[in-house]
Order: C-alpha cells, then sequence, then structure tokens
DNA sequence: TATTGACCTTTACGCAGCGTAAAGGTGTAG
DNA sequence: CTACACCTTTACGCTGCGTAAAGGTCAATA
C-alpha cells in the first residue's frame, strides 16, 4: 500500500503541511519521490509516523522524537524517564498557579466593595503573599513538610475580619519596618518588633510555624528580585535589613 | 524615584528587551521619553509592572493582561475563573500524560530483551493500549466511574507473564478479526468471537467491565482517527466492523 | 480532446514572547 | 579626550505548524 501526503494525512489525522515539514526537518522522509515530484510514503513511513504520533502524545519535542525513531540505539528509556521528571515538575508548577489564581479569584470575591485604588494595592498585596504561599511551600517541602495544602485552605477559608487583620497586620509591619531602617540597626528593639509583626503576618498563612522556614523566607526576600522589588521599592536594602532582623529574631544564620 | 530601561528591569527582574517589548504592544508604556529618546519610568509604571508580572506568573497571555491592567473596569473576576478552569483542564490533560509515559516506562523495563523489530511492534501495540487507557477513562468518566487509577495502577502491575498473554490476546484478536471481516457479517460466529477476545483483552486495563464502556469504546474507534488507523491499516473498515460486532455483543445500539 | 476539479508542488509570511546581534547615539568618569 | 557603559531602533531566530499564493498533475467527464 502506497500514500501520497494527503491519504497519510488522512490515515493518521495529521494535515499534509505537517507531513511536509516533517519531511523538512528530516523526521519523516517520504519512500520515494515519483516522476512527477510526488512524495510516496509505504508502510514503514506509516508505522514510523505512529511512533512519531505517540511521543508527540507524551509531549516530547519533535528533535527528541527524531533522535527516538531515527537511531533505535538511543536510550529511549533514559529520555523517557527525563520527560517524566519534566511533566512532573510542570505539574506542581501548574498546581501552584492554580492555587495561587484561587487565591486571587477569593481574594476578590471577599473584597467587592473596594474602590479602584484600594483594588490594585489589594493586587500588589497580594502578589507577595502569593509568593509567600508559593516559596513558602518550597521551604516546608525542603523541610519535609507534606501538609501542602492547608496554607491555601487556610487562605481560602479566611474570614473577612481576618482577612482585615493580616491586612492590618502587613501595613503595621510596613510602617514599623520603614522606621527601624533608619535606625540601622537589624538587632534594635524596633527591627525586631518588625520581625515579630512579620512572623505573626506569616502565621495567617502557614499552617505550622518554624524558625528554620521563617529564616529561609527571610533569605528569599533578598534573593528573589520580586520581593526585593517590593520591600525595597521606598527604601532599597529594606529587604536585606529585614532578612536580617529576622535571622537574629529566629536566632538562625543558616 | 526615576528608572531607564536597565534600572527597572534590575528592580523587575526582567530584561531590557522585555521593556521594550511591552512598550511595543502598548502594555507598559514609560512615563515620558527624554529628549535623549530614552524611556523613562515612574513610580506608577513600577507598580504596573507588579502587577502585569504577577498576571504573567499566573499563566495569563500578554493580550489578557493588557486588557486587565489597562482597563479596571475589565472583568477581572471573570477572567481569572476562566483561566482557573483552562489550568484544570492543562492540569488533567497532563496527568494523562504522566500516567502514558510511565506506562511506557514499565513497559520498556519488562522487555529489555526484545529485539529492535519486536521493540517498534510494541510502541505501536502501546499506543493503541495507551489510547485505551486514555478513552478508557473519559469513558468511565462519563459514565460515573471515578476509580480512575486503578487501571493504570493494574498495567504498571502487570507482571511479565500477563504482559505476555495480554500480548497474545492482541494478537490473536488481530487474526481473528481479520477473518471475521472477510465474512462481513458482525453477527457471525468469528466477529462474535473477535468482540468477545477484545473484551477479554480490555478486562486487563479496566478494573470494572461495563458493556456501556465497553461499546462506548467500540465508537471510539470509528471516531478517533488514530485508532482508525490502526484498526484498518490493514482491510479498510476493520474499525467499523469491530465496532458492529462489539455492538451486537454488548447488545447495545448506543 | 478539452476542460474541470481535486490533487500535488515550492515559497513564504504569521503566531508569542522575547533572545540576540548589529549599527549607532549619549552620558560620565578618568 | 577617550573609554566605556549605557541608551536607541531595526531585524532575524526560535517551535510547529496554519494559511495563502502561484503553479504543475491526474482522473473523470462533456
Amino acid at each position: 500500500m502506497e500514500y501520497t501526503v494527503q491519504k497519510l494525512g488522512m490515515l493518521a489525522g495529521v494535515s499534509t503541511r505537517t507531513l511536509r515539514y516533517y519531511d523538512e526537518i528530516g523526521i519523516l522522509k517520504p519512500a520515494r519521490i515519483n516522476s512527477s515530484g510526488y512524495r510516496i510514503y509505504g508502510q514503514a513511513e506509516v508505522d514510523k509516523l505512529q511512533q512519531i504520533l505517540f511521543y508527540k502524545e507524551l509531549g516530547l519535542h519533535l528533535d527528541k522524537i527524531k533522535d527516538l525513531v531515527n537511531s533505535p540505539s538511543f536510550n529511549a528509556a533514559k529520555a523517557l524517564s527525563e520527560h517524566r521528571e519534566q511533566l512532573l515538575d510542570k505539574r506542581s508548577q501548574l498546581d501552584r498557579l492554580i492555587a495561587n489564581v484561587e487565591m486571587t479569584i477569593a481574594s476578590n470575591e471577599g473584597r467587592i466593595t473596594m474602590t479602584d485604588k484600594e483594588k490594585f494595592e489589594g493586587f500588589k498585596q497580594k502578589m507577595v503573599e502569593d509568593n509567600e504561599q508559593k516559596y513558602g511551600k518550597e521551604i516546608r517541602k525542603k523541610y519535609g513538610d507534606n501538609a501542602i495544602n492547608n496554607s491555601n485552605q487556610k487562605v481560602l477559608n479566611m474570614t473577612q475580619e481576618q482577612h482585615d487583620e493580616v491586612t492590618r497586620l502587613a501595613e503595621e509591619l510596613h510602617s514599623v519596618l520603614a522606621e527601624a531602617y533608619k535606625t540601622g540597626d537589624p538587632s534594635s528593639d524596633l527591627a525586631q518588633k518588625a520581625a515579630d509583626l512579620h512572623k505573626q503576618w506569616l502565621t495567617y498563612y502557614w499552617s505550622e510555624y518554624s524558625k528554620e522556614a521563617h529564616a529561609g523566607l527571610a533569605q528569599m526576600y533578598v534573593d528573589d528580585k520580586r520581593f526585593t522589588a517590593y520591600y525595597d521599592k521606598e527604601q532599597p536594602g529594606t529587604a536585606e535589613f529585614l532578612r536580617d532582623a529576622i535571622h537574629i529574631f529566629t536566632g538562625m544564620k543558616q
């Protein structure tokens, strides 16, 4: 049985353009070219295309597939298990995304009467909160805490009063931190008060508090540009200052 | 505080190219252009960029983000909950992908001594098996079966002998079906034997057998081009013939 | 036999979100 | 006055094709 592009395309459920493209990049060449320049495929090409489509369904990129189908000696097992790792990473990334989106929706729903200005302030605040969530989870994974979904549940179940309280805490932290920063001393009373406020704020998001995780998050405030940008917005160096204060507060120098 | 492209880029952790691109597509325009043509951003632009990056983290496309940040009246809640649906779909797609990849790995590991030819045959067979998995799950969802992971576990736990048996069954089905097809009668003994073999084969993959699901799968053999391609490879019309036989076998006409 | 209409060919632009030159002007420190 | 680090615009490249456009080929029909 021989096939032209369209025949093969119909058979396999792909477009003729796809087949031409596969020819072009050398992933599936026709068995021969007839006198009119037509691409003619045979049974072997049908089988090969099946494999290609199978790997594509698994989400592999065409260049990887090319290696797989063109050299049978290629280590398929290794390629597949690497690919599996990537997929798992992708999924946990997706899980975080979904949690963040849900949190944002919940937050918005709870604050319907906000003015536009407040709304945007809320978004900004929310961004940092979301990042807390995200990195908080990573920290907890690092420290072996597996109650991953608790924090999200906690946020989603937060009442309006609790939400107001956490917002108030964030504002107080903000102003105390700004004052403390002027002293230049992370071990000062004000700075330590800021660290304590940060802890209180944090406990609204984390189901379990640990000094290690708190100190780790503080470090991330410095390492991650988005955090740094948020905290340093008015006074450059504030993120670093907060980290130092928290490290002293928790007694962790990492 | 005013920023040039690089300053703002450093602050927010994005490249200068990105900022120029955002200017180009009108998602984030600088506050003003100075006498030398430099882009100058102010505090408002910093804030807006934060929002943009936040939405980007949520996986929204730039044109959606543009709507969100440029018109505060835009229905953010709706956009977000639609986006949430998309993410959930994406995740279940990913779950299926991961299951398929794991099955393929497991299958490969169990058949290390295969010759290259057998390997490729195995891949082809695997393709249909995987599709069985995939659509089998969809059918079961349709019929309210929530034991989704059982089938995958079943395949992963399959012993070598079971794997051989299922392969043998597939081959027998193949030849019986080819013979039955010649009779042209889906109610013939041979055709009904083929349907029964198909049922036996199927029970290796599904934790629960139901006539409805079996009949539904048979219909998919006709509707989905990849199935059709596989079954019709030698005799066009075989998929349809098998469907008819199974519909008679199960007593379901849908 | 001529024509029609369904096929086939190559060439090439477009898509998202930038990365990465290239070619040139600007600002400031030594 | 010269480096040198910054800024600008223009434009090609990446993936995996979709979608014309401009033109040959093949089988059936008038």
